[in-house]
DNA sequence: CCAATAAACGGGGGCCCACCCCGTTTGAGT
DNA sequence: ACTCAAACGGGGTGGGCCCCCGTTTATTGG
């Protein structure tokens, strides 16, 4: 089938080409984060200088293009993650974990949101956060601050929900997360 | 300046404009629930019968139209807290007021969503829904289920959110109310 | 260094959408 | 019935997504 070539990576790719790849990566980073995750693809190739079909060759789509700015970041969360299992208090580490990723999110105007909502996103992105926080989550449970039935995948969302829910408004989303945290029934269980 | 005339509520409106706008906010209705808070205005306007303009002239933009079309709904809710305020159990009337919004917004696809993300939403939808919550949320909190400085605001972000990030899966938008609900950490304040 | 060649590029077209202008139709009051 | 403002809707504008295909360019073997 004439299917898209969609770069296999052991092909070594043209300089040229991988220039514009790179470019259109910062670029795409620099717009979303001023105007969101569903920012105009056609802008983001504008300002890299391309055309709008090189973007189009790229990454075949905004899903493609959004995971690959995140895949930084992403690196970024689960390093803090595997950083914090040295926090002696295992609560206090899973709870600035959250923290962190709370404000990552909001900060990047939904983009998780969009990754996380487009199904189970393909690439290893989503698998790679997960298993980082999964560490974080049964360290607290094993110590018993945190009931065993609560799945990393649930707080996960939530923080996601969180994120979207408040939009750019960090405090908002601060509040929110201890709410969550706390509970908003906290005795009842 | 020749500003949209957004209709004025206390000169009557013409019958056929009364129709054509009923018309419009019932297969709206229908067209989000099938495809979301972000289908297609012209198939709106096409499926009701009526030129696009017609749509603009009397919603004047997405947000107003999805405004009108959750009024309804907005009732229904709004009715739900009032029958909740029976129900002696001040916290399981909160809780099931929470999970049927959650359930409500979850339902159809992001709508709620998008209207409180539009920010402060013009009409009183908003506002009526936040005084409904609030006398279940006062009520809990005077019988110590609930921590005094929980906001109603937040509560309904935080559903808002939970909706959000649960797409269209009602089971998992129960289990993050769940979580929510009893906190991530119960034990921790 | 130069051709040959395949990879990558990007202008421009197709299609759809939001929004609005303005000539035409129609309901409502007399 | 007649008037006339209110309401309508075809169609235009501008923009976005996505892709085709003729052109340019990096690479490489001689």
């Amino acid at each position: 089938m004439g299917d898209h070539p969609t770069y296999v990576k052991d092909v070594p790719m043209r300089a040229d080409a991988q220039r514009n790849r790179d470019r259109l990566v910062a670029v795409a980073a620099e717009v979303v984060s001023e105007q969101g995750a569903d920012a105009s693809l056609e802008e983001i190739a504008r300002r890299a200088g391309v055309g709008s079909a090189t973007l189009h060759r790229h990454f075949g789509g905004r899903i493609r293009l959004l995971e690959e700015v995140f895949r930084s970041s992403v690196d970024e969360v689960c390093a803090q993650a595997t950083e914090l299992l040295d926090e002696p208090d295992s609560l206090q580490a899973l709870t600035n974990w959250l923290r962190a990723m709370v404000r990552h999110a909001t900060s990047s105007r939904g983009l998780a949101t969009a990754l996380v909502m487009s199904g189970d996103c393909g690439s290893d992105t989503h698998a790679r956060v997960i298993s980082a926080g999964r560490k974080l989550l049964e360290r607290a449970q094993e110590a018993g601050a945190v009931p065993a039935e609560v799945r990393i995948e649930d707080l996960l969302k939530l923080v996601n929900g969180i994120s979207l829910a408040s939009a750019e408004d960090t405090a908002q989303a601060d509040r929110l997360l201890t709410l969550a945290i706390r509970g908003i029934a906290p005795a009842s269980y």
